[in-house]
DNA sequence: TCCCTTTAGTTACTTTATGTAACCAATTAT
DNA sequence: ATAATTGGTTACATAAAGTAACTAAAGGGA
């Protein structure tokens, strides 16, 4: 009977990590305010999926969203200070990807 | 024509914590070598899928697979040198979760 | 007025990943 | 021979992700 369980505030933010695009757009962000399009060309990832993880971003409280009534329309997404502190977070694994991950192994596109 | 392109090593790193359960299996052997059956209680994972993941691990060159004949077999999984480098990465989350995750959120079990 | 353009999504459908539970193989003690 | 233990695998159901076509709102031009 072993008690040893994994701390559970680190099981709800690694299970928010783990959720696939939430990654990537969390450090994409981190350069700055972008629209929808601009997400969706950088990232990669598809209008369906990218609203959906930008709507559970907000729910979450690590993103916000803000929307310019030009023509034609333009909406923001922009970090809170919630997502803003997960820069160390994502600055580690930069740097673990810089040390381990070979250019030969990025050839997935 | 926005050139800006994520970095490709980042996103094969990022892309290996994405997957469901790796990160909680690199996290819970970052505390020393476990066998099998340990894993799956500690983490709340199948067999199937931690078979599956520590199959892809060991495929990656993270984890080691330690077979010990003895009676009932003993087979020990252990982190290697690049596995136990993203321990940096582990402590950033765990770091943000202990500011940021309240503890009311984690009634996912 | 009607149609075209642009951004920001949504809907319907297919494919892939994950969850669940039963089953199997090797080893040795009874 | 049978049971017990570890470390899996197989088969099937459900949930998540991928794809592509479609919609809404708000001008702008013919």
């Amino acid at each position: 009977m072993d008690t040893s369980v994994i701390c559970p505030r680190f099981e709800t933010a690694i299970s928010l990590l783990s959720q696939r695009w939430t990654g990537l757009i969390i450090y994409q962000l981190l350069s700055g305010p972008q629209r929808f399009s601009h997400l969706t060309e950088v990232i990669g990832i598809s209008g369906r999926l990218l609203s959906e993880r930008l709507k559970n971003l907000e729910a979450e409280g690590l993103v916000t969203r803000t929307v310019y009534p030009e023509t034609p329309v333009r909406i923001e997404y922009a970090l809170t200070e919630k997502g803003i502190s997960l820069k160390p977070v994502m600055d580690e694994i930069q740097n673990w990807s810089q040390i381990w991950v070979e250019p030969t192994e990025t050839r997935k596109v």
